[in-house]
DNA sequence: TCGTAGTTTCAGGAAAGATTGAAAGCACAA
DNA sequence: TTGTGCTTTCAATCTTTCCTGAAACTACGA
């Protein structure tokens, strides 16, 4: 529903806006088979694949949500880090862009699924390890046993994902090929 | 509510139900954080510290939900490959086991996630490049690159997690040791 | 201080997802 | 073939989560 199209002919542009609307669907449900909003997951694609910062007026346009909604949405994102609002100077309209570095975008995620996720259940397991150690019996034994095994392999991912959580996608990248050949 | 136990007091017993009701608890909880029903992973919980094989009507009996919700959830885990349904001769009732083993539930999950949801994703950022990457435009030609990058990313992590999922755990765990030194 | 432009909050309606219970189905033994 | 013991299915219901819309709030300029 706009005007300028820099270069190519209207058709390209219906292609490319059913494209982009496939990407932002698919995404969303992406989003939910990982545990994510829908929503917010449709939001992080539209401003991924946005060429300049959007207005919360523009995400209610394009999902066709209230504002109430899309408000709640960007904030989660920006709790994430995955975007952030910046004011322009001289207006007073908050614009929201994303990372659009991949990279930095799968660090984000896995550090914040690590301290939201992993590091409680390690938590929980290490509580109810300790609870069962001392006591007596077989069935305890195996409770415990099998509890520590669950939390040892929880803590080994977690330090696994933090260190690649902390590396330049530079030192990561090329290895990673080699390693797949 | 049961009768014999090898060793150790009631108390001792008490407390290690508790301990049990709450890795249970807990464990539902954090299927809920991925995208996987409470149910489903309690269920998975509870075989996974089950010294024995369970029947339909223990897990009912254990986690108190209805047969159909306990059948549903109990073939669903088994379509994961997580747990599997044994029929003792001369019983007419199945029972019900878990894979124990940590690491081979790891590739389990892994190999299943993959083939679920990130497959189907590099199929749909495939579509989407291949339907933008000629259309002229400095919006098309900025849409078609973001989504090649986050394709390529997908495919490398698909390819990464399939050769991790194939190793022993043998062959993986002193090198994650070494390399987390 | 008031008005305006924008953002945040939240009670309640809507949709999605989980759970039940009972009936239908199945397999085997008598 | 009938009866018995167990499993599966599915409409109905309950629960959770999402989403809306409108009111309250905030920040700022005049």
């Amino acid at each position: 529903m706009k005007s300028t199209f820099p270069a190519g002919s209207a058709g390209d542009a219906a292609q490319l806006q059913a494209a982009k609307d496939g990407f932002i669907t698919q995404w969303g449900a992406m989003g939910s088979a990982w545990g994510i909003n829908r929503t917010m997951a449709q939001v992080h694609a539209l401003l991924m694949i946005s060429t300049k910062p959007l207005t919360t007026d523009d995400i209610m346009e394009e999902l066709k949500v209230s504002r109430g909604h899309a408000n709640t949405n960007l904030r989660e994102l920006c709790g994430w880090g995955l975007i952030r609002g910046i004011i322009p100077k001289g207006e007073r309209k908050e614009n929201f862009e994303a990372e659009k570095d991949i990279w930095k975008m799968f660090c984000i995620i896995t550090r914040e699924r690590k301290r939201r996720e992993i590091r409680p259940a390690i938590t929980v397991l290490k509580d109810c390890h300790e609870r069962t150690e001392t006591l007596k019996g077989g069935e305890a034994v195996a409770f415990s046993k099998q509890v520590k095994a669950l939390r040892e392999f929880l803590e080994m991912m977690d330090g696994i994902l933090s260190k690649i959580a902390r590396s330049e996608q530079s030192k990561i990248l090329p290895w990673a090929l080699k390693w797949l050949s």
